[in-house]
RNA sequence: GCCGGGGUAGGGUAGUGGUUAUCCUGUGGCCCUGUGGAGGCUACGACCCGAGUUCGAGUCUCGGUCCCGGCCCCA
């Protein structure tokens, strides 16, 4: 028997690899545009930097291993905490705001289903040292505009944790965390279990239901009249006001949650249809992480991309090139290797390399789905002028090399 | 970790206990020494792995593995 593929990663063919290029050409162009550079971090990471910042529960889910030095690694599952642990180690009197993107391979040891794998690549963009709704807005505006030029069509939901935080201060860390979780996973009936285990307020219990049942473009107004005039409220609205200006839609949705302590204020996630249960393609928020792996205060704005989900719906075909298919003669075999170098410099040219007849390289080229067919014969070399055959329409022409050169260069732009 | 559906040449398939596993497609070669896509001939190529039942297993049973979808989780 052969040997299969581990469970949960993927072969990318040719054909996948040219529009996963292309996305991520796409992707580049939008973040360098918008001031981001790229880092990359290692492959894999110590342990302990996952477990500081979600827990020791993950460990069942990452690919950790002991090295020869007996060292506890693990591949890394994401990349938020490696990057801000760059920063702590090497970037933290860089000018700010850093604007900070990646595109790399995540590894998470889960059961594979439609849009999950255990390999899976994310993009993602750290903006690093504003807490301001600016920054938040950026970020947001950023994500969408990405999604935008990738064809993807999708919902984004923004909420502010600040705002569900408020309403929880009477308790303690714990309790929070834990109801936090509730609100992100919609589990109504467990978080009245929760609220009625904890004997928590009248009060609070009534203002928290409201509060995460608020949709629309009537939430704002509703939760300034459920809470009052708190800072919170001012943070969010202003980030929904630049984001009017960015010229974005978005739902406000005060139900997204995330029980992880680190996230302060704004949080978003995006939805695209047509990928069944895993439909979120892009997730991010404000947090403070940086003083957990020993650095300063400092306030950070990212999100991540889900790159194969992304994948699974984008339906944009890249340009093919312009691709010679060289066909040769036994006698000319010679002469078409200085030919083939020269429009190497130009466009992908395919030379003979399996001694094939004239007609079985035309064939080839035919298979291969090549644009053109440079034809070199004797007679050809002879004169000086070469055949190149459109193997669309089947015409042919006699043109001198530079011609040719001329004729495909200036078909690319 | 849990639930359901699957696994026969590179791709798509037929085959419900019985000779040498079917067909389409693909790929290589030839028909064809300067003109591709069609056609003909030919070659290549498969029962996911292991155990069990049986005189005999692609077919039945069990375990494993991988794929697809879902649960959990989603940093």
């Amino acid at each position: 028997m052969t040997i299969q593929r581990p469970r949960g990663t993927r072969d990318f063919l040719p054909h996948d690899m040219t529009r996963r290029r292309y996305l991520e050409y796409q992707f580049r162009q939008v973040v360098s545009r918008w001031g981001y550079q790229e880092v990359v971090t290692p492959t894999f990471e110590h342990l302990e930097l996952f477990t500081m910042k979600s827990g020791e529960g993950i460990v069942g889910e990452l690919y950790n291993f002991t090295d020869k030095g007996n060292r506890e690694m693990t591949l890394r599952p994401e990349l938020t905490a490696p990057v801000m642990r760059m920063f702590v180690n090497e970037m933290q009197a860089f000018p700010r705001p850093l604007k900070l993107f990646y595109f790399e391979n995540c590894f998470r040891y889960e059961r594979p289903q439609k849009g999950r794998f255990r390999e899976f690549w994310q993009f993602g963009v750290e903006l690093i040292g504003s807490e301001s709704p600016d920054a938040d807005a950026e970020v947001i505006a950023l994500a969408i505009t990405m999604l935008k030029i990738a064809g993807i069509r999708c919902d984004l939901h923004v909420g502010y944790l600040g705002i569900i935080r408020h309403v929880l201060s009477s308790l303690n860390t714990e309790q929070q965390s834990k109801i936090m979780r509730l609100v992100d996973k919609k589990d109504d009936k467990g978080l009245d279990d929760y609220l009625e285990e904890i004997k928590a307020p009248i009060n609070l219990r009534m203002q928290l239901l409201e509060l995460i049942s608020l949709t629309g473009k009537e939430a704002l107004p509703k939760a300034y009249k459920l809470l009052g005039s708190i800072p919170e409220l001012d943070t969010f609205q202003k980030i929904l006001t630049l984001l009017d200006a960015y010229g974005i839609n978005y739902t406000i949705d005060f139900g997204i949650a995330r029980g992880l302590d680190y996230y302060t204020g704004m949080v978003f996630e995006v939805y695209a249809e047509g990928l069944g249960a895993q439909k979120q393609v892009c997730g991010g928020g404000s947090y403070k992480l940086i003083q957990l792996f020993g650095g300063g205060d400092v306030p950070s704005t990212g999100f991540g991309i889900g790159f194969d989900r992304i994948m699974e719906i984008y339906n944009i075909e890249p340009e093919p090139q312009n691709t010679v298919v060289i066909v040769t003669t036994d006698r000319t075999r010679l002469n078409a290797i200085s030919i083939a170098c020269k429009l190497r410099e130009y466009v992908p040219v395919y030379l003979d390399i399996m001694n094939r007849n004239f007609k079985s390289q035309l064939s080839y080229a035919n298979n291969i789905g090549a644009r053109y067919a440079l034809i070199l014969g004797e007679r050809e070399i002879s004169e000086g002028l070469f055949t190149l055959k459109d193997m669309n329409s089947g015409r042919q022409e006699s043109l001198t090399l530079n011609e040719i050169i001329v004729k495909l260069t200036g078909e690319n732009k």
